[in-house]
DNA sequence: ACTTAAACCGACCACTTGGTCGGTTTAGTT
DNA sequence: AACTAAACCGACCAAGTGGTCGGTTTAAGT
């Protein structure tokens, strides 16, 4: 079925630019039309293959947003050493890749769930299932980290998660805002010094 | 003059509501007229008073958010004492404002630096600029904290600031997406153990 | 009472939006 | 070659959108 074929491509393209505006401008201030017009196609193919402007979004959020959160986010997390490091390392990535992307526009989960706060919409919880992937997997992480010894038992692994997220996801919106090299550079810092106050101190092992 | 009284009200009360719908829904997603039937108001009026939405929106930054931010995260810092607990308080304070409040749809100044970040656009600086105000307070505090001697010198300022504003924005968006008082509760747990590894150490002051 | 200038009204405009639908092209199947 | 069903086209629509403008009401100054 080369057919078939064809279609998944023709969705691919659409979604794959349709992330892109509207991560750029915006849900609300995207048109179909903008997407389509750059892709020299047509409504009618669009509503082929999408029933609404809603459900493509949705779309988007499970085949690439999801994909994205797990390949920068999450993955690097299932490394066999200390969390501390790793996950210093992950954000530090992160925001590598953010900071050398001249049209960076923060971070994606987020600011779509800024858009979408409105509850009755069933976009926010898929954007809200995919962020809690990546609080699980940290708190797995920072668990782990504990059972190997390298994090201090008195440390609570749900809150540091929660406190590591939101410090990620406002800086990322700071960054998006310009003078992104020296924020990242100042977020980095604090986070290396928050991240090895919760360090196993090597003194009490022994 | 009555009538300056009267256009001072009317501006107000149009300011009031937009911000209102602006934050609830989004720039994007609430138009002029939804605001005017709201208050029984026309559009002759609203083009009377302000020459455009943004425009609009512009005067709604600077009466309003400026005020409210001033009055929640700035001004609470100038006391005499420890930034230390001083800052926990004021977040603390903010939070709870947050939870308690239903309709809480996140940090505004985020939410619309969010909504704003593509550049050209004017109503981008307005809101950075606010955020600087806060910024700049916030490292103030801490810098005086550390000729105080309740904060240890080897500390950056400047780099606490960001962190500490990249955490509450971001616990901010989260907190917007329901669950808020538990993620608030976390949050400050660990904005504490954060913030007292800040501390002059008493032992070396004697 | 009359004037004047504001605050305000609401019909109207050009344009864009998400979405529909009858038709045409394309590519596998027989 | 004929058939079929998909992928795709593009004109069209109703419902908004931000913004305009000529007119009416209101209230202060004289």
């Amino acid at each position: 079925m080369d057919k078939n074929r064809k279609r998944m491509e023709t969705m691919h393209r659409m979604r794959a630019k349709g992330l892109e505006l509207f991560y750029q401008k915006g849900y609300h201030a995207t048109s179909i039309d903008d997407i389509l017009n750059e892709l020299s196609l047509s409504k009618g193919a669009f509503y082929h293959h999408f029933k609404s402007k809603e459900d493509f979004f949705i779309s988007i959020t499970q085949n690439i947003i999801m994909q994205k959160v797990y390949a920068l986010l999450v993955e690097p997390l299932a490394q066999d050493k200390s969390p501390i490091p790793i996950i210093i390392d992950t954000l530090n990535n992160a925001l590598e890749t953010a900071e050398h992307n001249s049209m960076d526009c923060g971070f994606m989960l987020g600011n779509f769930m800024t858009e979408f706060k409105r509850g009755e919409n069933g976009v926010l919880q898929y954007l809200k299932d995919i962020l809690k992937v990546w609080e699980i997997n940290l708190i797995s992480a920072l668990k782990n980290g504990k059972s190997d010894g390298h994090i201090a038992r008195h440390v609570n692994c749900e809150e540091v998660a929660t406190y590591i997220i939101s410090s990620y996801m406002g800086i990322r919106t700071m960054m998006a805002s310009g003078n992104a090299k020296m924020l990242k550079y100042q977020y980095i810092q604090q986070l290396k010094a928050y991240m090895h106050t919760l360090e196993q101190e090597k003194e009490t092992i022994y």
